[in-house]
DNA sequence: CATGAATGAGAATTCATTCAT
DNA sequence: CATGAATGAATTCTCATTCAT
């Protein structure tokens, strides 16, 4: 079992060359992950697809590790940056509110499903990693917030137990959902019975 | 982009020693795949930890993705054996029926956890071979038959995308929740609620 | 700074066709350390030079430091063996005994001058390991008990302090001069010198 | 076989900030030497300690063993600077003479020992150059000057072949003794030793 | 059949050194 | 002249797999 692998970048790319050279890997790499998956990601393939020397990858990520966790990271900064907007919204009416939520988020992973896809399988070290953890935190503890204001109304004595609950539900429905690739109306129509459970079970 | 990887098993193992030394190496592979995770788990570790020669390791694999398939054969097999008794019990209650599957599903799916979970680090290639879908297809049938008796009566006309989804949900978080190592009592609660949940939206 | 490197062998070599295996490995590493020294021995360049894979080396040896080693101590053994007749010599007349053993001594080490002094360049890392301590320390302590039989007579107070000066005298002299390929006829004449030097002064 | 390395500075530096730059380049460069030894000693480290860009270290070092070859010079001409006063002190009592040069050539070796261990392990090759030829050569033909006299008197004969005898051991000795970091007190001890079994036996 | 031995291919990582601005 | 960027060439080590006995 292998420990405390360096996640930290090693040098941040200022000039516009070395910026494009970090742009290509990350590039490459996400072209990788996508179609050979989390086996087929070497550092070397990765370089090789960016056009790049490997020991300029190296100048720039210090293993294959950092680069998949600052692709992870990027990819889920991005996602989250679409959901913030109806996460942070205040006061509307709770039941469109999270039929909106649900709706986007099941977007959100089927936009990159693929990538998430061998990112999941490749993040299987990463996941315990103080790093990924804080990546993480913020997008749940918004999500979790939200579930909780929606639902806060029923059931207080079970409140944490019924946000955690609902919270993977609708996230997991979506990967496993999104990893088989359910086409664009059916999804929709999944969310929307999803939802439509909750806010009835819930009484949201 | 690996393809057409061999899955079949080089021939049967029938003499006692030849039985044995499969049963070794699959110990020892599952061994290696709880431990070491997907990563750890190479051809040459798993004989030398079954205490059988590289060699007689290809003489009933022809490569390690053979007994990838072979493990996670036998053990969604033994799943499988576990759930079909109340899969198949026709004629009781339904709710009932539903909630009993649903505590049973998530117990069987918390028992393999980090067994399931290695296997899925691997198996990305795995999961679109026609082997695969044909081993996942018996439990699927039987699953959807089981949700599809339970529901019937609740709106015919979308009976399908109704049956579809209940096993996705139920799947998928089952997956999910022991994938997050939930207690007992708690994974109990969960599964109960998801029930509920269930029942009461489709009148089962 | 590296830490605990793997000496140890891997696996001991059986067979007539891995014997000469590892013969040819060591073999090769002789000769690359002789003619390139430390800095030119690579895992690489000795398994080339040996006429075997790559992946054959890391077979019998976890690392290039283990073959270091293992050289090491063959070579060491073989010098001990060599001296070890007049170290355990007992009862004949001192001075004569110390004459013999500085010229044997002398020889010995001009022997393989090429072979230990890049030894000398590769080991510090080794230096410090125990196994290292513990292969030298059988021929330190014969060499001293030599000594301080010879010695014994003069001068009880200083008796340590004068056994590992002498040692420290002969040996470092020794290496120094063979490090430096004096001719044979010099060489013994140094040895004798210095012989009768200590003689002299310790009333030997 | 390495060969022929260019080991001539490129240019000397003449203004305050190339004196700087080259003055940062050896300080960082001895301080790895002690610090990492020969092995972590590169360019880049060196050149990343000393807070300059690497390409600044190839404007005034063709390549790294010349910047070891440097260092190795001016430690050498420090040490030479400080035996030169005794080594060329004309008309005293030899015997005293050659006690004082013995104990300050052992403080002289002690206080470099690790530099010049590093310096030996990573400078094999650059022994036989006949610019280290040449750095030595001062030095040696001063001790050997100082030597011959100290002991002209005695057995002339053998004149040129005792003096080397006696400039050989010392310095062996020097080194060795203080490769071991023996303790001031029985350093002294050591030297004082010598000294005497020298001046005994060659009647300085 | 079983086993010891062997290996081609590749993966991770480093280093000395050069080049364009 | 200084600096950021880049890289060819090694180097260490592993792995899936085959072969001869």
């Amino acid at each position: 079992m292998k420990h405390k692998i360096d996640i930290s970048l090693k040098k941040q790319a200022r000039q516009k060359r070395s910026i494009a050279t970090v742009a290509a890997i990350c590039e490459a790499a996400t072209y990788i992950l996508k179609q050979d998956g989390a086996g087929g990601f070497t550092a070397n393939k990765v370089a090789e697809k960016a056009g790049v020397n490997i020991a300029s990858f190296y100048q720039y990520f210090p293993n294959k590790e950092a680069l998949l966790f600052y692709i992870a990271q990027m990819t889920w900064e991005k996602q989250l940056a679409k959901l913030t907007p109806i996460l942070t919204q205040h006061g509307r009416d709770p039941a469109s509110k999270l039929r909106d939520f649900t709706r986007e988020f099941f977007m959100v992973e089927a936009a990159e499903a693929d990538l998430r896809q061998a990112l999941r399988g490749a993040s299987i070290d990463l996941r315990d990693t103080p790093e990924f953890q804080e990546l993480i935190s913020t997008g749940a503890r918004l999500t979790k917030a939200f579930i909780k204001e929606a639902v806060q109304a029923h059931d207080a004595d079970n409140l944490d137990f019924n946000v955690n609950f609902i919270v993977l539900l609708v996230t997991s429905f979506a990967e496993r959902t999104t990893d088989e690739r359910t086409s664009g109306a059916n999804l929709v129509r999944q969310a929307d019975l999803l939802s439509d459970m909750l806010i009835a079970y819930f009484r949201i």
